[in-house]
Parts: C-alpha cells; structure tokens; sequence
DNA sequence: CAAGATAAACTGTGATCACAGATTACAGAT
DNA sequence: ATCTGTAATCTGTGATCACAGTTTATCTTG
C-alpha cells in the first residue's frame, strides 16, 4: 500500500531491514492506522516487526528527519499533533506545491501517464459511488490517484517533497476520514478529481492547478469544521 | 506544574551526538566543502569526530533521508552527483518553492524580519564589494541571507522543504563557487538581492518572487555555462 | 481519601561486536 | 606490460549491552 509513497529499490538487492520498517511505518502512518499523539517505543516496535532495535532507530531517524515523526531526548517519538496553525501551515504549502505539481503534470504528461491517471480516477469514482463506507480503500486509492497525477509531473524533486508532506497530514487527514466515513459522500473530492483529470488531458496547467488546489482546501475544510483539532 | 515550563525551553538539554554529527555534516554539505560523488564512510567520519559509528549512522540515515546523501547496500555513501537533468530539476523546484517563500515573506514579514533581511543584504554586498575573493565567506552570507528571507515567511512546513533543497544543491552551487570565484564578481546576486529586498520592504508578493527567482536562475545559468555537470 | 515521596519499569542514546557483501591490492600467468 | 583470480581490507547492517534520564506505578503520609 505504501508503495506509492516510497522509492523503489533495485529488486537486485534485497532491501534491509531498516528499509522494510521505514516502509511499514510509512503506511501506517500515511494511512491514519497511527494516531497524532501516539507514542512510538522503538522496542516495542522492534517487538512488534520481529527485529532489533537498530533497524527501528534508523527508520524513527529517518521519519523524524522529514517530519512524519518527532523525537525528544529520552523521550519516546510521538506522531506530531498539528493545532490549527500547523494544519493551516502545511495546507498552504500543500497547495501551492502539490498544485506546481499537477500544472507540471498537465504539461509534461504522456499518453501512458494519461492512461494511468484515467484509470486511478475511475477506481476511485467507482469505489466512491459503489461502497462509500469502505474507508480504507478509499484512502489508499485516493492516494493512488494523486500520485499517479504527481508522477506524470516527471519531477523525482517535486515527488520527494510531496512524499514526506502527506507522511505529515497523513495521520490527521486519514484518521478523521477513519471515523467520519461520511465525507467522501459529499463527492466533493470525485468532482475535483474530475476537473484534474479533464486539465490534465487537455493539457491545461491552470486548471489542474486550481482542481487539486480546490480537492486540498475542501478536505481541509472539512477537517477544521469538526474542531477536533487542539490548542 | 513546572515540567510544563522546563519542557517548552528545548535548548536547555543538550544535544545529542547524532545531532551534532548531523549538523557538521550539513554544514559541510551545504558550503560545498564536500565534492558530489564524494565518498563518505561512517568509521572514518566516527573517528575524524570522535565518536563512534551510531551517532554517524543515525547522522547519515537523516542526511539520506533528506536526498542529501546516497546510501547503497553494503556500499559507502556518497554526496549525490548531479547531472544536468537533475539539476534542471530541482532548479525548477526551486524557483517555484523558494520564489513562494519570498512572496510570502513580503506578505508576512515583521518591521524586526525587515531589519534582519536589510543586515544580512548589506552584509553580502559589502564583502561582494570589499574581499570579492573570499568565497567561504560569501556563501555563508548568501546563505544567511536567503535564509533571513525564507524565515520572514514564518512558515515552518516551508522552511524546512528549502533546507532539505540547499542540502542538495549545496555541494554543486559552493564547490563550484569556490573553484569560480569571479562569479561573485559580475553582482547579479547582489542586484537579485536589493530587488527582493526593496519589494519585501514595500510587501509586493510578486516582485520578491521575481527576484528570488532570477537570483536562482542567473546561478543555475552560470553553472550549466561551464558545462562541468556529468552525463 | 488525596497528595507526595520513592522505587520499579521504560525510554532513547551511544558503544561495541560479528557478519556478509563490496572494494581494493597484490600476486601470478599469459 | 596486461589480464585475471584471489586474498586482504573496507563497507554498511544488525544485534546486544550499559547507561542515564523519563515515565509510571506503588506505597507512605497527612
């Protein structure tokens, strides 16, 4: 599931063991199965996955090292809680980045990338109007669509970043759409989406700036309408 | 309950080795005083700072985390090198991320960032003018003043993004730099400079952008020039 | 019953070791 | 002199331990 999110190896090598809990951690995170606040104990982890500590310490680094996580002096690492200021912070730059990001795409696009982008926004078209309720399908095929279209940009620069702000916004935005199931059926994203496509295949970067713009600040919205965001 | 008050103030514990491991290393990075394709192996940087290889390691998981460094299985990290695709790239990124950050500082900026950005423009136009040779120093006061700018913006998320892009460009702009002082000598930085200081002085978002953006342009441009970029 | 002192458990941090893969150096053969 | 196979060296990876600071639980005390 995290796969998106996460570069590939060359299947030569196997990847290490640091490598594998980076990525498990990373979808737990990005999917909102690890709640802000949470504590992380290294050995508990360590436990949990089977391993030692060391492969756990370098995946905790290498999180906190983009945000995912934060780290005090012995103190285990937490999943940041984001107040309202932060949230407002991160969808502002969220915007404008992940919105660079779609107009490159609508630029730079191939007819594969196209092919790509049609059929993720279709899975999650259907999924949507078909079992509205099945939240974790819909976050991962969300997050699907979006990186299909962040792809298509051919920017590995721009992908990076992208990558580490949805570890960030990730738990917040995923665990809220876990218990408010009810969002997706504004259809606000599925129409957004649309828009984004139509930009895209028509090679149109404004527009497909402004349509994820537009699905950002809508899910953003909705999360700051329930309060549930401290301080 | 005093913990509250003790926790607040960070800087009061101090810093792990792994911290301070990570901040060397970046300066090293970031001032070009490590070459691309550089070869770094932990046991030699545990033993040139006097520590052993765990915090090096978590040190290095960071950097790499960041793009800052390569890490391949069983092999010694190495400073990225870049070629001009991925140079284009993330110059690209670049101008639309930190051209962001500047508007924003116009928008934003306090009368005290105002004051900071003017003492760290006059401070890189007079070494420009005084010791147009020394490059060690003229990197640093670049740096310093891009980063005055960046932190006007009194965004968090984007700062941090910036960071982690000079962690990268930082060993091609400053190695360069300093094996070509005369750029410096043909004040294009210093007149990109003065522009975005006048237009954060006077909050016009646009202007500050332009600026930053052709600052980072002429540079990108100086380096292609030479055509020292591999592949 | 509530509040405070104290001990037990837990935390990250750092160091050290064993190990296997990768690199390098060196030898011999052609 | 050049190529080649092999041994020595170097590499990150992972596990384990000791340690000090933090958190939590327990017991005492008012």
């Amino acid at each position: 599931m995290p796969d998106a999110l996460v570069n590939e190896t060359p299947l030569l090598v196997p990847p290490t063991l640091g490598d594998q809990t980076f990525r498990q951690l990373s979808g737990l995170l990005i999917s909102g199965q690890i709640a802000p606040g949470e504590r992380l104990s290294i050995r508990e982890i360590a436990e949990a996955f089977g391993v030692s500590m060391t492969p756990v310490r370098e995946a905790v680094s290498r999180l906190a090292a983009t945000g995912a996580l934060e780290v005090s002096r012995n103190r285990a690492a937490t999943v940041p809680v984001m107040n309202v200021q932060k949230f407002r912070d991160i969808t502002r730059v969220r915007i404008e980045i992940e919105g660079f990001a779609a107009a490159l795409a609508a630029e730079n696009r191939t007819a594969e990338d196209l092919k790509a982008i049609e059929a993720a926004e279709r899975a999650f078209r259907d999924l949507s109007s078909d079992r509205p309720q099945d939240v974790s399908n819909a976050v991962q095929r969300n997050q699907q669509l979006h990186f299909e279209i962040y792809a298509a940009a051919h920017s590995p620069t721009l992908l990076e970043i992208v990558q580490a702000l949805w570890l960030r916004v990730g738990p917040v935005l995923n665990l809220d759409l876990r218990e408010n199931p009810d969002r997706l059926e504004s259809g606000i994203a599925t129409i957004c989406h649309a828009e984004a496509l139509d930009a895209i295949r028509n090679r149109d970067p404004d527009a497909a700036r402004a349509a994820i713009a537009r699905d950002i600040d809508a899910a953003a919205r909705f999360i700051e309408r329930q309060n549930k965001l401290p301080s």
